[in-house]
DNA sequence: CCTTATGGATTACACTTGTAATACATTTAA
DNA sequence: TTAAATGTATTACAAGTGTAATCCATAAGG
C-alpha cells in the first residue's frame, strides 16, 4: 500500500471531501487548520502524485487533482496495521483504552451497540 | 510525548514483556520475528536511551535495559492520536471498519459488550 | 602477557518527511 | 510588447529512520 505521510494525509482529506480541486483550492481549504505556505502544499500535491495517490487533469495551465485511492480503503488498511502493530490485531483493547480515559460518549456507545447487534445478526445467518 | 519509530517499538515491546534485559537478550528475543543484525538492535537501544524511552543499569561491562515509559501510557496516547488523525477522534468508525471486514470475533464482541456495560454502569453513578 | 573477542559509542548512508525557496514557462495586465 | 504575476517543476536542507559498519576499551582465554 502507498505510504502517505501525516502532512500528505491532510491534503488527501481535503480531496476526499471535494474533488477535483486545483492546487489553490486545496491551499484555501487547508487554510483554516494548517498554517502552511502555498509552496508547501504544492510540494505535498506533487509528492502525492508521484506516489500514485493523486491524479490530475489539466485545466488550462492549472491542474485539477483528484484521489486515486479510496478513503475507505486507506482508512481500513491503516486501522488494520495500527491495531496489528500496537494491539496484536485485537481491536477491543483499543476501545478499552478509550473507555478508561472517558473518551467514549453516548453516540459512540450507541454506534458500538449497533455494530454488535449487526454482528450477532450476521452470526445467525451462518 | 516521546516519538518511538516502528523499529524501535519492537524493541520496546520486548522490554515491556520482560525487564531488565541485556542487549543480547533483546537481540535474542527479537530473533524469532525480526531478521535484524545485532548491530541494528544495539542502535535501536541506543536511540531509545537517547530519547528517554529506556534506562539501564550497568552489569559489569554490559547494560541492563528497562523501559522508562509505561506500555499503557504509550498505547493510549498512540490510540488517541491515531483515531484523531484518521477518524476525527471517534473510535466507533474504526470498529465499524473491522466489523465490515469480518475482523471481529466472538471474543472481541464479548469484550466490547462488557466495556459498554461498564460504561453504562458508570453513567448511572453520575 | 598478549591476542582475541565482546560490549558499548560513534559514524555511515540512503530514503522519507516537513517545510519551503528557486527556477522556468506562460499568461495577462499595462 | 514587455514586465509582472502565476502555475508547475526542480532543488534545498535538516531531522528522523532503517540498517548497519567501524572504532575503541576492556575482559577473558591461551
Amino acid at each position: 500500500m502507498i505510504e502517505i505521510s501525516n502532512a500528505e494525509l491532510s491534503v488527501m482529506q481535503v480531496l476526499w471531501q471535494r474533488q477535483p480541486l486545483s492546487a489553490n483550492d486545496v491551499v484555501e481549504a487547508l487554510g483554516n487548520d494548517k498554517d502552511w505556505h502555498e509552496k508547501t502544499v504544492k510540494t505535498l500535491l506533487n509528492r502525492l502524485v508521484s506516489k500514485g495517490a493523486l491524479g490530475f487533469d489539466k485545466d488550462g495551465r492549472a491542474y485539477l487533482y483528484y484521489p486515486l485511492i479510496a478513503e475507505q480503503d486507506y482508512k481500513l488498511e491503516q486501522s488494520r496495521s495500527f491495531v496489528e502493530r500496537i494491539f496484536a490485531g485485537r481491536v477491543a483493547p483499543l476501545v478499552a483504552g478509550f473507555a478508561s480515559q472517558n473518551k467514549l460518549n453516548a453516540d459512540d456507545v450507541q454506534q458500538l451497540k449497533q455494530l454488535i447487534a449487526d454482528w450477532e445478526q450476521e452470526q445467525h445467518h451462518d
